[in-house]
DNA sequence: TAGTAATGTTAGCAGCGTAAACATAGTATA
DNA sequence: TATACTATGTTTACGCTGCTAACATTACTA
């Protein structure tokens, strides 16, 4: 048993990252998380000047593995046409947004203000990178103006994709068909496919 | 100065609103609250079975003067073509995001669990109800598919964007020239009028 | 080897949501 | 009108929280 830990900063982030993906940011305290490190309540407060510092970080690491999964599912080296590949890109966001709801909750909740963290800011801006590479060579040629729009509507679909299917709101049709957010979420493919057309 | 205040849980609700809306729900106290209402700390106790309920009210309020604007911009009164009060519907949805911004966070946050407040849920997807009529008058005759399809697309649009220009997440292109987020914003109406054709 | 910086602990503060016990006011019933 | 009951307020207290200050131990560096 020793004083000192050797790695604690990092076991803290990882401890932080597996508390908020199982409770929910807002049902994540500081001293539970020292608890899962084996540490004292305060020993967080040698590597991170505040709790949302903390959570700034967890953020950033999830912000990472969005990014790390929009590549994979874009990477050239498989021959599927750029239209797949888009389409791919597609579901792995959502894939990642519905799978780590939790995370995703905090890396678009206001209760880090990225401003004061430009370093999740940088973060988060790279993971659209990746959108706008798939983007340009859907549509080569495209104005950088036309790209900027189309960049930020299918960014702002997917965003807005995530967060409606997890909440059940869903506007109301006529005859309640099976639920269009079921359809949706069944057959999101031909959805995305969709939008690209339309 | 009496025992019984007489109307204390509208005024917890409507100082429950204002301080949201001045501090963001996560910096929002029950006793601030009562507090604010003169009252002591437990008293919303006898009106709100736990915080989580007052909160829900104020959700659900934010829901109702979203729906408001709604209607008012998609209203048949005004002698504007459909697509007209489309696109007015559109601007609404987003100044009302940006306006109360940190009501919308309430109204999406996971913090409330719309499962538990079946009346929250149900005047939440009422709003929207509004996106579904508009739909409807612009493509007369859609399937009832190709119509929820359509609601969902627009409405995670809605949702995504409001997330997007409050946050300053956006897409790197070559040349930064004018960030196509400030377009976006300062160009909306004619984003949105692109959307529906493309 | 001595001094200093880094990293841990303990103790304690004020603020939080909430429960329990009690006080007061309004309302229904005898 | 007297009495019971219910609704709505207060006081007190508990355990949890983020965080600070003071202190202990270890690691690094001159």
């Amino acid at each position: 048993m020793k004083y000192h830990h050797g790695n604690l900063k990092e076991e803290l982030i990882s401890s932080a990252c597996k508390i908020c993906e199982a409770s929910g940011h807002d049902h994540m305290s500081l001293r539970s998380i020292a608890k899962e490190a084996s540490v004292s309540q305060t020993a967080p407060y040698r590597h991170f000047k505040t709790k949302e510092c903390l959570l700034a970080e967890v953020s950033k690491r999830g912000f990472e593995e969005l990014t790390e999964r929009l590549r994979a599912a874009t990477d050239k080296e498989s021959k599927a046409t750029a239209k797949d590949r888009f389409l791919e890109m597609g579901l792995a966001y959502l894939e990642f947004g519905l799978e780590k709801r939790k995370t995703y909750d905090l890396m678009h909740s206001p209760v880090i203000d990225k401003v004061e963290f430009p370093e999740l800011l940088d973060t988060a801006t790279g993971a659209f990178e990746e959108l706008v590479q798939i983007l340009k060579e859907l549509f080569p040629g495209i104005s950088e103006d036309s790209l900027g729009k189309k960049c930020i509507k299918f960014w702002a679909m997917m965003h807005g994709l995530v967060g409606l299917l997890d909440m059940k709101i869903e506007p109301e049709t006529d005859t309640n068909a099976g639920s269009a957010m079921s359809v949706v979420k069944d057959d999101f493919r031909s959805f995305l496919e969709e939008s690209l057309e339309i």
